[in-house]
DNA sequence: ATACTTGCAAATGATTTGCCAGTGT
DNA sequence: ACACTGGCAAATCATTTGCAAGTAT
């Protein structure tokens, strides 16, 4: 957070309180967290700031490289600071449990997806969607086999 | 689409006016649609119908298997009849240039996700994101390897 | 001092819902 | 006839924008 605050004052940009507040929520959480939960203060851990100053803010991280925002649902989109690193991630459809990745992990399935398409891609904005390996077996046990 | 009303009817709905529309343009387009596209029939080229009416008939045909919706970026979900068969979808991050896949083809890739992460995936619901083949060069080209 | 920021309210875009009149079966 | 549907208006949710007042530098 201190470097993020150092690279928006090196791009000349002010550092004001309401800019603080984002930043600080968006550090402390430890999952992507969605404008309106940065803007409630994380459910009273942080002092609550106004929306459109909270989206304000996320789209000048964002332009500046310091967050990323993912749509892991049918939900509001979710933000996490580029200095957690790049993440993958993966949403289950069914019991909606979201797991992340270290995109070195999915390397193999880029490759191979480069080389039967041409596509460059990225699971960090838009989520691998399927089953979880737990909603999977559920799936498969149901009905023994009928 | 004469398949489709037929399973509305076996399934207990009715058949109406505003819901042969939605179908009429939804088989029609060949390309997912948005609710809003259909609304307006598909640029004067079927008669036009509520907005509300159409998200309604929209769900309606999720419900009962009969369309999906896929989102391919920021903007509003986009409808297509389940008819065509499943899709993956790629979007490009840069010319938001859209391509489906016949879901064989990326059989490969989800056996490898299957494989090194337990999660049995799909591409159909949220798209596969990242540079098209084109986009992917020009990223490269740019700046002659500074 | 002055340009950048905020807060609040209102606008926008996508989608949902309530309700009563209309209609498919 | 009767329950299911549609139309329209209003509500909701996520996000953006206009503008006057506030503040970081």
């Amino acid at each position: 957070m201190r470097a993020a605050i150092a690279e928006l004052r090196r791009s000349g940009h002010r550092i004001s309180a309401p800019r603080r507040q984002v930043l600080e929520a968006l550090y402390a959480a430890s999952a992507p967290v969605s404008a309106d939960e940065i803007a409630g203060g994380l459910d009273g851990r942080f002092s609550s700031s106004d929306p459109a100053s909270v989206y304000r803010t996320l789209e000048l991280l964002e332009r500046t490289g310091l967050a990323r925002h993912v749509h892991l649902g049918h939900g509001p989109g979710r933000y996490a600071p580029a200095s957690v690193g790049e993440r993958d991630y993966f949403v289950c459809e069914r019991c909606e449990q979201v797991r992340a990745a270290d995109p070195r992990a999915l390397e193999p399935v880029r490759e191979a997806i480069a080389r039967a398409f041409g596509w460059r891609v990225r699971f960090n904005h838009f989520p691998i969607a399927g089953l979880c390996p737990r909603c999977a077996e559920e799936a498969d046990g149901a009905g023994y086999g009928s």
